[in-house]
DNA sequence: ATGTCGATTTGCT
DNA sequence: GCAAATCGACATA
């Protein structure tokens, strides 16, 4: 059971595919003694340093980014506007800077801990969608930068959830207007979910 | 050294 | 529907 994604799946060097295969995959964290996961429902692949949306374009280094030309399987954390944790998975061998940003999950363990983080005072919404708020339930932090994604704080497992070809949507990606022509690239996978 | 803007979410008018 | 919140990266002086 519970098979964390080897560190193969992560040295892939196409990321566009990956980010394809992450969806129905289990997002887990371990913190302060709270175990949650989630099924990842959404995600956009940057390509690194040929990307205009990526950080790394250009081949741009920064304190922030670096960790995005690290050997793949590694946890990219950063802050967005001020205030938001944006969790991304490294991918690729070290050198090139591809990442896979998760955008939305459904919560599976752990829904009180999520909850509370999340301040829902009933009921929880079936699914869990933004990238700030993904890391909110599932308490990703700063902390987490550059943690390896097999280790015992953070890691994906693989828990065999089959994903109909026909479920996945596949668009743009958001937010991202100031790439220019690379912004419409459809890199943005979405699971439709219907239960 | 200072100013603008971003892979966004939330809460109020 | 719109504006605030808020920090790091990058461009300009």
């Amino acid at each position: 059971m519970n098979q964390k994604l080897p560190k193969k799946f992560y040295l892939q060097n196409d990321v566009v595919s990956l980010a394809q295969k992450l969806l129905g995959k289990v997002l887990c964290t371990h913190i302060l003694g709270n175990f949650t996961s989630g099924i990842i429902t959404e995600t956009e692949a940057y390509a690194g340093m040929g990307d205009r949306a990526c950080h790394a374009y250009g081949g741009k280094k920064t304190n922030r980014n670096q960790i995005m030309y690290e050997n793949g399987g590694l946890a990219y954390v950063y802050l967005c506007y001020g205030l938001h944790h944006l969790f991304n998975v490294v991918t690729n061998q070290k050198g090139q800077a591809d990442a896979i940003l998760i955008r939305a999950i459904i919560p599976l363990d752990g829904i009180d801990v999520i909850k509370q983080r999340r301040k829902v005072k009933t009921k929880l919404p079936p699914y869990l969608s933004g990238p700030g708020v993904v890391t909110s339930a599932l308490g990703i932090n700063l902390g987490h930068y550059g943690k390896n994604l097999r280790g015992n704080e953070i890691w994906i497992e693989d828990r065999k959830i089959e994903i109909a070809q026909e479920n996945i949507k596949i668009g743009p990606r958001i937010g991202i207007d100031y790439a220019g022509a690379d912004a419409k690239l459809p890199w943005r996978f979405v699971y439709n979910l219907k239960f």
